[in-house]
DNA sequence: ACTGCCTGCTCAATCGATTCAGCAAGGAGG
DNA sequence: CCTCCTTGCTGAATCGATTGAGCAGGCAGT
């Protein structure tokens, strides 16, 4: 009714008390629908704190119910990286959904820099300013992740960690997807010498994807030639220069995401290659990338934001005591596009 | 020394007062570095603190110094879209790297649905969980904005918001960018009947970025052509369709951002109309679809990590006392490849 | 009429960190 | 020798919400 100006007054529970005529207590429950408090006053209560424009104080609350109602993602890594990767946007998207869904925040941890590698994990494992935390991106041989996971802290990781076996984790499968996707160039293809540009070794999904490749190319395929790159598209170039050089007979490359099969293509069209016709061309991810090249990418398609939408929930059911089984894998599809050598459809 | 097993216990002020055989106020000091605490006594507390593994209890600073830490990026929208635009992606680079450098957490706010445009809002500036807000992607005519920023909380807008032109904003120069990209279609190229695809009228970067085209056509440039669309590929692609059964003459494109011009690029190509031959198209944004495309997309680089950058500044600063100037305005860039007809250069 | 129980609220402790007033010990100054 | 100041710490209040214990009044049962 009164017109309040620019100050920010906090209404805190004692106004509304106070407007009320009745004790803190009895605001508080009243608002919590408590059993004991009668139906005419928690209909007086509740108008008034919405009239009084009355919101609680999250810090307070926190402290209090030892709860914050906010859960964290946590990324081994600088923002440059987490937010420079498709991946991370899609996996953001599965999992603003379920939180916002159920009434939780998000807060974003990512790290200063990269000598850093604790900060990220203590600031949110001590300081309680989470409830639980989502890993994703995480090195395989990051110790830190599983002193979280141990600390007892309610964790989901994102991907698998073998090492850990047993903390509950969503990931997808990269094994079959690699292999998929290397069987069809073998096989619907009948191609030979088909070379893999991995990703940094330290992460769990080039592991995986590495594995599929060499499952994919069963035996008696030519070489298996692997060359390591970072997942960035420059060091798709730069693996795919040396793949050309060290191997004459190269009919496919398969890249363990697209951004990498983006750079080998930029590679393969500057040496007057053509795609697919010369060399076959298979990508990973299909985070948007592939789409756009010409020619389009074939791809793995990886189901980002559904993996966010799973970690948030089974978090937000462990924090609340519900018991989750460890691992949990989502399926990946083969998404057949031209730089294999399949027609174009368009 | 020893060893903690996995249980979750606290480590509190007290922990360490009780460890050091000192008061919980002589700890809190030490930490803090008040001068009135003895150099050896901090001495002695900063190394037990450490070994104990003290963290501060997040809500409990929080409620006692009534400061959170933590900015909010609100987004009036769901999770899907803020996630889905890359434009967002560079934005929380720019923002996250700040936050990191100066201590400060990030906390996402983005909306349950399109229905509740005041949640995203509300949660942030009654609950205190934010010392400040960043609004980004806000429609003009949203009087919630209005509110937010005449609750005296402290906020800084992304973009331009002339009804509220006293607030703390960091923009671009849409205008310009707009009008330079139109100049370079009608002079360099000395093509006529140039179309512009807009964005979401709502939008003050759509109505910049028309009214930049309008001023870059000068006069005597044929007839003006004005579609709109709502940045997405699909309706790029629907609005180029209307503009080619419309304007027989066309000659050139300007999509208000690089998703429709994509969507652009798909339709004339599927009429068989070669880019840049037939029709020269240029997009408005270059968030990285526009390097991909072929051809490579002419567009505006839209510096927008470092709009995160300017904005998380800020943002800090206003929150510790330091005046803001009003309205910051980050230049834009034209650059040009190849889809405006210009030649090739990888 | 007395006990027991239910209803509807109030009191006070509590979460953990911060901060100001205050107090004891020691040295300087008169 | 007494006062005053400085140094180095302790005690207690405080932030705002939650929650179990407690208490007053009303009603039913015997």
């Amino acid at each position: 009714m009164s017109g309040r100006p620019g100050g920010v007054k906090a209404v805190t529970l004692a106004d509304v008390a106070a407007a009320a005529g009745v004790s803190v207590s009895a605001v508080s429950m009243a608002l919590a629908d408590h059993p004991r408090i009668g139906s005419r006053t928690k209909q007086q209560i509740h108008s008034l704190a919405e009239e009084l424009g009355y919101v609680s104080n999250s810090a307070a609350r926190s402290l209090r119910s030892q709860r914050s109602g906010t859960i964290a993602l946590i990324v081994p890594n600088t923002g440059q990286h987490v937010f420079g990767h498709p991946y991370f946007m899609q996996l953001l998207v599965g999992l603003s959904e379920v939180l916002n869904a159920r009434g939780a925040s998000l807060l974003v941890s990512t790290n200063p820099d990269e000598r850093h590698g604790v900060v990220a994990y203590e600031r949110v494992l001590r300081s309680k300013a989470g409830d639980g935390a989502i890993v994703a991106s995480a090195a395989v041989d990051d110790v830190n992740v599983l002193r979280l996971v141990d600390s007892g802290l309610p964790v989901v990781l994102v991907g698998h960690y073998p090492a850990i076996a047993d903390a509950v984790s969503v990931a997808v499968t990269d094994v079959e997807g690699a292999r998929a996707v290397t069987e069809h160039l073998r096989l619907s293809h009948g191609l030979k010498n088909i070379a893999h540009i991995s990703g940094p070794m330290n992460h769990q999904t080039s592991i995986d994807r590495l594995a599929g490749f060499r499952a994919g190319l069963g035996r008696g395929a030519g070489k298996a030639l692997v060359v390591a790159g970072d997942f960035g598209e420059e060091s798709g170039r730069q693996a795919t220069r040396e793949l050309l050089d060290k191997q004459p007979g190269l009919q496919a490359i398969f890249a363990a995401n697209d951004e990498m099969a983006y750079g080998a293509l930029l590679e393969l069209r500057s040496r007057g290659l053509r795609v697919p016709g010369d060399i076959a061309l298979v990508g990973y991810d299909d985070f948007g990338v592939s789409r756009l090249t010409t020619p389009a990418l074939t791809t793995v398609s990886v189901p980002a934001s559904e993996v966010g939408r799973r970690a948030a929930t089974r978090l937000l059911d462990l924090i609340e005591g519900i018991a989750q089984v460890g691992q949990e894998t989502l399926p990946v599809t083969l998404t057949v596009r031209e730089s294999c050598g399949c027609p174009n459809d368009t």
